[in-house]
RNA sequence: GCCGGAGUGGCGGAAUUGGCAGACGCAGUGGACUUAAAAUCCACUGGGCUAUUUGCCCGUGCCGGUUCGAGUCCGGCCUCCGGCACCA
């Protein structure tokens, strides 16, 4: 035949080095409209697997789709490289953690430059690099000077085997996010980010966010605001002052007791007193150290509370259940209407009382087998009695307020965010701690405070940095007298918290990030990466870009505009991983059938948001399909038109044929359209695409200047899924230009639906004919057409109608009784 | 326990606003080409009853409802997946 055969990795590098060399996706500031699409930036153990790839295929397409849109398109690519897996292989290896991060780096890039994503490669992010992670510290003075950043000592979520502390967020059903080692606590002195100064805000905009609905219900879960009462009881032989907070203060009148937290200070001073208690308040401690349910147990403390409303004496305990990091660290107990202090009520035989009755109860003094936590009708309560709960819950407290007795409170689950880490590889906290003048921060003309290259990493005994003593040891910036730096290194997830601004300026060092790049290019229109960060990157990323603002750096809140969370890729019903051995290569695959069949096929086997089982027979019939495209625009040699136009012409004269294929086309284009641009539904594009691909297969006049226009249609709208194979047969083609700076095609609406149509015949709603009517046929005239139909007649004859439905161009149902 | 999400052929999935259930692809079956294989092309492919086609019945996790019409909406369950979890 002499056609030319399909050779993906000729095509491919072909295409790939022309990109390179001529930094064909790189971007600037202009005047068109601006698209900043974002995927997750990765981290740097390894190598690319199956997960990046799908990611940065998605973003791809919509890079691709946007620019021949015309639009101004930012398509930044970087690499998080600070963290606790660079140690981990200095301690297995011997290699140095940034020997090994480079090398890395240099892998992951060569990869993703072969699967032929088109990055603006001239704006990558390295944030272990000094000019990245300077900002880092400088960001860090800034919200010091602003009062975002403090320090104290706290109990911290210390894993044993990282030997480092972690954030609330990183500990996962209380074993540590990397390493799954149980957490124990650990007082330590530690530094603190204030996001909870922006809590309300954080849960306020997430509302308006088009993000996908489970992440915003995740963070609204985290940030946990709850709003209650604060009422302060009297301890009878004192008068001292015991503060509790509730979210039912209408139960009031049925707290039999009140509990305090063991780290409760009363609970200290109580305890000094007596050895006893001392003893069984420590167990507690330790018990409440073990993340997770522990059996309720507790101790009466020896003392009574008067209830404010009533003046009635009820005992106070200490017990395991009750936190001293929420509320006021003591509780009221109702143990009629909470789950927990009936469980211990029942345990310690004391009293239940019913204040809350349940509907359909008429007895006051109800013996109940369980909390009942609903709403009801007030009993038990004084004046309160007969209204219904969620009424007296908002008397109760205004009486409360009158009678100074309690005020509003509201409460958040959500912590400051702890960034100190005892580890290396990460950016050094820039503090000094001087003899005389304390804690001082390292002035911004000593920055970047370096990270020392040579230091023993063992993975035991703490802070690496901290026996290193050219780092540790200075002199204060103040007084010049001789100090001591800080050793802990910031989270690295500081580091990807605002990676994205830098993307926004090319590599200039006197500011973290231009402000008017910053203003043109922000915020992110798309960010896509995996629902696992849906709280933590996600939610401190929001928390940076707010402190930003407010220290003068931006203009905007709200880092990402739109978010799309794809999900696992699956093989074998388990997600891969190097353990379970079910880890397929992504590089074994280009090699086998090239780059666009890989991005093919990951993009056609499910949804973006699903999770895709992989399954390697779909990768050859997404191959399969990409062959047939080269066959059928080769053996048709068509030539590239600068402007389509016979696919969008009417003409009354046209053959069946004709008037189909640019239905057809029509057609194709708005559903390839719709599907990238609204959906996201890239598997539905690539199935429609095959539709067409089948339907020229099949054409009978290839000759025709509608035939060959429908063959450039096809390329174009291939181009942001497999864009070597497209580009290749473009310049076959004799297409002068590259396809990004291609105009994206567009549909005509009077051409989606040919003259022709079927219509669906139903007789009481099931189907039981076929009909084909021109599109301009008058309503009644077919009415009277379907009515005359042998098989309709079947289930008519002799019955009466009693009406006709008719769905103009989809279908008609004659309802008979 | 609480909060989300999802259940459709042998498999991945499609059906966008309540209107032909199963697009597209995989696997499978039969055929063409071939000395043969690969590749490619063509046809069939939810189940059952019919058996020449026509045709009829059943079918979207289960039970019920709304509607001319339900995979889609409503009520009640079941199962699986994810998140949070002594948060007062």
């Amino acid at each position: 035949m002499g056609l030319p055969e399909y050779n993906p990795e000729e095509v491919e590098k072909k295409w790939q080095e022309r990109w390179e060399r001529e930094k064909t996706f790189s971007s600037s500031v202009d005047n068109r409209k601006k698209y900043y699409i974002l995927e997750m930036f990765p981290y740097t153990s390894g190598s690319i697997h199956i997960g990046h790839v799908r990611n940065y295929t998605i973003g791809d397409v919509v890079a691709h789709f946007k620019r021949m849109k015309g639009y101004n398109v930012l398509h930044p690519i970087g690499f998080d490289a600070f963290g606790l897996p660079a140690e981990n292989a200095a301690i297995e290896k011997g290699v140095h953690p940034k020997k090994w991060t480079y090398a890395n780096i240099d892998n992951l890039r060569r990869q993703l430059k072969r699967l032929g994503f088109s990055y603006d490669w001239e704006r990558e992010v390295i944030t272990c690099d000094r000019n990245y992670y300077r900002w880092n510290q400088w960001f860090f003075i800034k919200f010091y000077e602003k009062g975002l950043v403090y320090q104290k000592k706290a109990p911290a979520n210390w894993c044993p085997a990282c030997s480092t502390v972690l954030a609330n967020e990183q500990v996962i059903e209380g074993k540590c996010y990397r390493c799954e080692t149980p957490i124990i606590q650990k007082n330590l002195n530690q530094w603190f980010l204030k996001i909870t100064e922006y809590a309300d805000e954080l849960l306020e905009e997430i509302e308006k966010m088009d993000w996908p609905s489970t992440v915003k219900k995740m963070q609204v879960n985290w940030i946990g605001k709850s709003k209650g009462m604060q009422i302060d009881f009297e301890i009878a032989e004192s008068g001292e002052k015991i503060s509790v907070y509730t979210t039912r203060p209408d139960t009031i009148f049925g707290a039999t007791y009140l509990v305090l937290s063991p780290f409760h200070p009363l609970s200290e001073k109580l305890a000094e007193k007596d050895p006893l208690l001392k003893s069984e308040i420590e167990l507690m401690r330790k018990e409440q150290l073990i993340k997770g349910e522990v059996e309720k147990r507790g101790v009466f403390a020896g003392i009574w509370a008067v209830n404010p409303v009533n003046r009635e004496k009820i005992p106070v305990w200490i017990a395991n259940y009750v936190l001293m990091e929420y509320g006021t660290g003591a509780i009221m107990a109702v143990p009629a209407h909470d789950t927990r202090d009936f469980e211990f009520a029942l345990k310690y035989n004391l009293p239940i009382r019913v204040v809350v009755l349940p509907p359909g109860e008429k007895n006051p003094d109800v013996v109940l087998k369980e909390a009942y936590t609903g709403e009801g009708i007030m009993v038990n309560s004084g004046q309160f009695n007969g209204m219904p709960s969620e009424k007296a819950r908002e008397k109760m407290s205004q009486w409360m307020v009158y009678q100074k007795i309690g005020i509003p409170k509201v409460h958040y689950k959500l912590r400051d965010w702890c960034i100190s880490r005892q580890r290396y590889w990460g950016t050094p906290i820039p503090v000094i701690y001087c003899e005389r003048c304390g804690v001082v921060t390292v002035p911004e003309k000593d920055l970047p405070v370096e990270l020392p290259f040579d230091v023993e990493i063992t993975g035991k005994g703490g802070s690496p940095l901290a026996k290193v003593e050219s780092f540790v040891e200075c002199t204060c910036p103040e007084c010049g007298g001789r100090a001591r730096r800080e050793t802990d290194t910031m989270d690295t997830f500081v580091d990807s918290s605002w990676y994205f601004l830098r993307y926004t300026g090319k590599g200039k060092d006197d500011l973290p990030f231009d402000r008017e790049e910053a203003s043109y290019w922000m915020p992110v229109d798309q960010y896509i990466g995996g629902i696992e960060h849906a709280i933590l990157h996600l939610l401190y990323s929001r928390f940076f870009t707010k402190a930003l603002r407010d220290i003068g750096l931006l203009d905007i809140g709200e880092p990402f505009t739109r978010l799309l969370t794809q999900g696992m890729v699956i093989k074998d019903g388990a997600k891969m991983s190097k353990s379970k051995g079910n880890v397929v290569d992504p590089e074994m695959i280009i090699k086998e059938y090239g780059a666009d069949t890989l991005r093919g096929f990951i993009l056609f086997a499910a949804p973006p948001e699903v999770d895709l089982e992989w399954k390697q027979e779909g990768l050859e019939g997404v191959n399969r399909f990409l062959k047939r495209v080269w066959r059928l625009i080769l053996e048709n040699g068509a030539k590239w038109k600068e402007k389509l136009e016979e696919i969008y012409k009417e003409r009354e004269d046209d053959k069946d044929n004709e008037n189909e294929l640019k239905v057809m086309v029509n057609k194709t284009i708005e559903k390839v359209t719709q599907d990238i641009e609204q959906r996201f539904r890239f598997n539905t594009a690539l199935a429609s695409l095959m539709e067409f691909v089948n339907y020229l297969y099949a054409y009978p006049d290839k000759r025709s200047s509608v035939f060959k226009e429908s063959l450039q249609v096809l390329i174009l709208l291939l181009y942001p899924f497999t864009p070597h194979i497209a580009q290749e047969l473009a310049d076959r083609m004799g297409c002068k230009k590259e396809l990004f700076s291609c105009e994206w095609p567009t549909f005509k609406r009077s051409l989606l639906r040919s003259d022709k149509i079927t219509l669906v015949v139903q007789v009481n709603g099931r189907l039981r004919d076929r009909l084909t009517i021109f599109s301009n046929q008058k309503k009644e005239d077919i009415e009277k057409e379907v009515l005359k139909r042998d098989k309709v007649k079947r289930y008519t004859q002799g019955k009466k109608i009693k009406k006709i439905i008719h769905v103009p161009g989809k279908l008609i149902n004659i309802v008979v009784e």
